[in-house]
DNA sequence: TTGAAAGCGCTAACAC
DNA sequence: GTGTTAGCGCTTTCAA
C-alpha cells in the first residue's frame, strides 16, 4: 500500500505551507495564481486526495447522502426504484457526494435508522422514496431540521418540505388520449384500491381525459391489488360483461400484464396501457408511461446541494412530466 | 438539533474517565462488570453513538463496504443484482458495516473510482459482482492487497481471491432433469453465445443431465443474445423444424420469456424453464432456477469481516446450490 | 482496572 | 497572500 500522502506531503512537495494547500483546495480564489498551480501539480504528482474523515471532523459534513434500498416487492414495479437509485448515485457523484444505503422494514424502523446513521456516519442529507399518506418519516426529519428531499409528493398536506415527483395524472391522461385517438370509446381504468396517493393520482388522469372527450365512465373504474394474477382474474371477469371495455388504462405494468394475459386467455382483444415502462413492458411490447427517472434523481441532488449550501429558500419542488412510450401490441377496437 | 454527546459526555454522566468508556465500547472484557453497566446506562440515557469519522481517524477503518450499482440493462435479469444489493445492505448492517454505492461504465472507470474512494472515504472492502473473463478489477485490487470478495467466480484462473457464487450448472441440470421426468426427450438448450463464464456454466448442466439420461444433444444447443425479441425469433425458427424440441432449458428468464412467446404465437406447445426466478417468471408462471441471493450476500459479508478481522486465511470461497421453482405452465410433451 | 497524554488529517481563526 | 495555532472525537500507548 502506497504510503499516506497528506496535506503536509503536498505542502512540502509544493514548497508551501499546509494551510495554503487547504486554501487552494477549499477557497482557491484566495491564493495567488502561481502558487495555486504549484499546489495543483503537487496534488497531481502525489495522487493526493482529501481524507473525508479528517475533513468531516473539522467541517461536520460527510458528503454522504443516505437512502433506503427497498425490497423488490412485486419486482416488476420495483425496478423503477432501482433505476432511480442508479441515477441518484450517478448524480450525487457528479456533485461530490456518495450514496450510503440502508434498509428498513417500515417507517418506524427507518426512523430508528436515521438516529443511528446521524450519530455515526452523519449523512448530510436523506432522500426518501415511496412517500405515502401519514408519512411519519418526513415529520420526524422536519422537526429536527434535517435536510432531505422526497421522490414523491407529500400526499397529505401542502407540506413544508422539498420534493420531486412525476405527474402520474398527466401520464394516464396521455395514455387515455392515445386510446381515444385510436378509436376506442369504452376505455376502462384498472388501478389500485382508493387511498393511495399515487394510485388516485393516476386515476384522475384517466377521468380527466375521458371527461374531456365526453365519455361516460360509469362502470369502467376498477381496482385490485398490484399483482399480476389478481389483475388477470379481475379483467377476466370484466371481459365477460356486456358491454365489455375495449381498452384498459392500467396504473402499473403488473396490472397491465395481468390484463393482457386475461385477454389472450379468453381470445378477447383488449388494448392495454401500463405504467412505468418497466423491462417487462419492453419485453412484451406493452405501451406504457415512462417516468423521467434520471431527471428526477438529478433534481433531487440539485435541491439537496442547494439546501446544503444555504441557497435553499429560493428552491422549489419539482413536478416532472412523464412520456408515453407507444408500442404496437395495442389492439385496434373491435 | 440535540447538542453533541461525545465520549466525554458519557464519561461524566457515568462518573468514569473518557478512556473507560472507550474501553467498554471496544474491549468490554477489560472493564469491571459494574463499571461496564454504568457506562452502558449512560450510553443509553444519552443516546450516545460513536462518531465514525473520529474513530476512523484513529483506527483507519471506515466500516464501509463499497459496491457498484449497475445500470439495469435488460432489466429482467438486472433485478437479480438489485436483490443481491438489498441483501448485501442488510447483511452488512448486521455486521456493523454500511454499503457505499458507486457507478462505473466499465472496468477502467471502476478502477479509477477505487482510487478516488480509497483516497477519500477509505472503504474497508469492496464487493464486486458480474465477474467476467479477463477481469482487470480483481488483479488491480489483488496487487494492492485490498480486501474484496466477488459475487461470481473468477472465470479465468484458479485466482487467489475470495468469491461467492451460485452453481449455475447444477441449476440447469435440475431443470433438465425436471423436464426429463415429465417425459420430454428432445430437450433443447437456449443460452448465450459461448465465451461468457456464466453462460457456459449453465450450458454444462444441461449437457450433464442429457448425457446422464442417454439423450443425444446434437442440434439442440442454441444461443442468442440475452434479449426477449431475439429469443422469440430464434425459437420461432426452431419450432418450424422437424423434429422440433418439445422443451427448452433457457439460460435466463429473458430468453425463456421469448421462447414462451414464440410458442404461443405459433400455437406450438413448448415446455420452458428459465433462470433467476425473476419477477417476470413469477408473473407469467414460468418454471425457473432460483439463486439463493440472501445467502450469497450473507456469505460475502462473512468472508469480508473475517478477512478484515485477520482471521482470513482459514476462509474459503463458497459455491451455493440454486433451487428449481416449479410452476405449472410447463406444458406436457406432445 | 483506570487515567493522562498524544495524535490521526484537516480547516477556521487569526497573526504575520 | 501566507503561515501558525488550535481542536474536531476518538483510540492507543503508557503510567498510576
Amino acid at each position: 500500500m502506497a504510503k499516506k500522502v497528506t496535506i503536509a506531503t503536498v505542502a512540502k512537495y509544493a514548497g508551501v505551507s499546509r494551510q495554503t494547500v487547504s486554501n487552494v483546495l477549499n477557497t482557491p480564489e484566495v491564493v495567488r495564481e502561481e502558487t495555486r498551480r504549484k499546489v495543483y501539480e503537487a496534488v497531481e504528482a502525489l495522487g493526493y486526495r482529501v481524507s473525508q474523515a479528517a475533513r468531516q471532523m473539522r467541517t461536520g459534513r460527510s458528503r454522504l447522502i443516505a437512502t433506503r434500498i427497498e425490497s423488490t416487492g412485486d419486482g416488476i414495479n420495483g425496478s423503477v426504484l432501482d433505476r432511480f437509485l442508479h441515477a441518484l448515485t450517478e448524480s450525487a457523484a457528479r456533485s461530490g457526494y456518495r450514496v450510503l444505503l440502508y434498509t428498513a422494514a417500515d417507517d418506524d424502523a427507518e426512523i430508528a435508522t436515521y438516529e443511528d446513521l446521524l450519530g455515526t456516519y452523519k449523512p448530510d442529507a436523506f432522500v426518501l422514496a415511496s412517500t405515502h399518506h401519514r408519512d411519519t418519516r418526513t415529520t420526524w426529519l422536519t422537526e429536527r431540521r434535517l435536510p432531505f428531499v422526497t421522490f414523491g409528493r407529500p400526499w397529505d398536506a401542502p407540506d413544508r418540505h422539498l420534493w420531486v415527483d412525476v405527474d402520474g395524472a398527466s401520464g394516464t391522461e396521455d395514455a387515455t388520449r392515445h386510446l381515444l385517438e385510436a378509436g376506442h370509446e369504452r376505455i376502462g381504468f384498472l388501478g389500485w384500491p382508493a387511498g393511495s396517493g399515487v394510485g388516485d393520482d393516476r386515476r384522475q388522469g384517466w377521468l380527466r381525459a375521458m371527461a374531456a372527450a365526453g365519455q361516460d365512465t360509469t362502470g369502467l373504474d376498477h381496482a385490485c391489488p398490484d399483482r399480476v394474477a389478481e389483475a388477470e382474474a379481475v379483467v377476466g371477469e370484466l371481459l365477460g360483461r356486456d358491454p365489455a371495455p375495449t381498452a384498459l388504462v392500467c396504473a402499473s405494468d403488473s396490472l397491465a400484464l395481468g390484463a393482457l394475459q386475461a385477454s389472450r386467455a379468453l381470445g378477447r382483444p383488449l388494448a392495454v396501457t401500463g405504467f412505468d415502462d418497466t423491462p417487462v413492458a419492453r419485453a412484451i411490447g406493452l405501451t406504457s408511461v415512462s417516468q423521467p427517472l434520471e431527471e428526477a434523481a438529478a433534481r433531487c441532488v440539485r435541491l439537496l446541494t442547494r439546501l446544503l449550501d444555504g441557497e435553499a429558500e429560493a428552491e422549489e419542488s419539482v413536478l416532472l412530466r412523464p412520456s408515453l412510450v407507444v408500442r404496437d401490441t395495442t389492439y385496434p377496437p373491435t
